[in-house]
DNA sequence: TGTATTTCTTGAAGTAGTTCAAGTTTTTAA
DNA sequence: TTAAAAACTTGAACTACTTCAAGAAATACA
């Protein structure tokens, strides 16, 4: 299982043999059951998640308690909160399974100390943060630019599936808009 | 002046006196005049720009033909179109000096050299991006949960400085309402 | 398999913002 | 130092959404 993310960092990097054998021993998958968190808001964030299988969003709850997705992630992904990561700070957000999810769950000491034996895989850390943050700005375009019907339709076009994975409020919640107003949009009530 | 680059660096990684060196002259500070673009829609950007002294912006220009600002970048930030950089696709985006800027403008092809010759900087950039992309996180979360007023108070609490170098309705389309409205906010008539 | 829980739908009323247009003030540059 | 350009202001009319409340449908799980 391990494997999952050690193949998508040989899409960016070469690992020397000695190296895989390194990663393999320090990793280790474990499932989140469908709606626990791995990170709750006023915790420090001290790792970061590799998704194998399955879906996990971050998300906040807004003054009228109602939450608000602000990111999914699935295969492939790196899921966490880079700031409180970083700043050592409390975290904004809480980090949720949307489905039972498998993970690689890397704690910031293990990872630093796995940098260090592998410097190259900065390397492949920058190229998924500098790739996230490029994506982030287009998200940022998308919310300025579209109404929320467009946002919807655009969203379709490019991950058909996924609509169907997640539950309706949940997306509308990330395409900022309510609940109701997704439903009137796919019944054409708009 | 590339000092200001390479002081920037050394908060996050060690350099040799011998990678400052190759840093040193490998590194040219040019400057930007005010409206200037470094980068266009429709272009490939092939160049990050480290900003030394100014302020620089990335922008839209949305269905209606205004322009909304999606990023402002100032001393000690890096500017890119990081999607279009990675992807070699053409970019969404405009980025322009909102101040006659000084720049150290890195190209694609230099830096790939130089990460070759200096691997630590993965280290630095990789931190870079993780940073910029937890901001752009808060930058959403700020976006879905406050109102106008909020977003605008917000700000000028945080960068009262920032609120008067640039023009206000730059900073109205960053914090996503109109020129008009930050109008009649700053005037206390909403 | 049935019941509790979660998710989705609908309409009516409300509102936080936009758009437009015109005038005023400030800044720029020849 | 003045004319042109850029930036800001104001009010009136409008609209893309939200909120609320209640019921219906789908899903989960004992």
């Amino acid at each position: 299982m391990q494997d999952a993310v050690i193949k998508h960092i040989q899409k960016f990097i070469n690992l020397e043999p000695s190296e895989i054998a390194l990663l393999e021993s320090s990793l280790t998958t474990s499932q989140i059951k469908k709606k626990d968190h791995v990170l709750e808001e006023g915790q420090i964030c001290n790792t970061m998640y590799f998704i194998v299988k399955g879906c996990m969003r971050q998300y906040i709850i807004n003054s009228r308690g109602t939450e608000q997705t602000l990111q999914f992630g699935v295969e492939n992904w790196w899921i966490t909160d880079y700031l409180s990561y970083h700043n050592h700070t409390t975290s904004h957000f809480y980090i949720q399974a949307v489905e039972t999810t498998e993970v690689i769950a890397l704690e910031k000491t293990v990872l630093e100390s796995i940098l260090i034996k592998i410097p190259s895989l900065e390397k492949y850390f920058r190229i998924v943060a500098q790739k996230a943050f490029g994506a982030a700005q287009m998200r940022i375009k998308f919310l300025f630019t579209m109404s929320a019907e467009e946002r919807y339709n655009h969203f379709k076009n490019q991950q058909p599936d996924f609509v169907q994975r997640v539950p309706q409020y949940m997306l509308a919640s990330y395409l900022d808009f309510s609940a109701e107003f997704m439903s009137k949009i796919r019944a054409g009530k708009v």
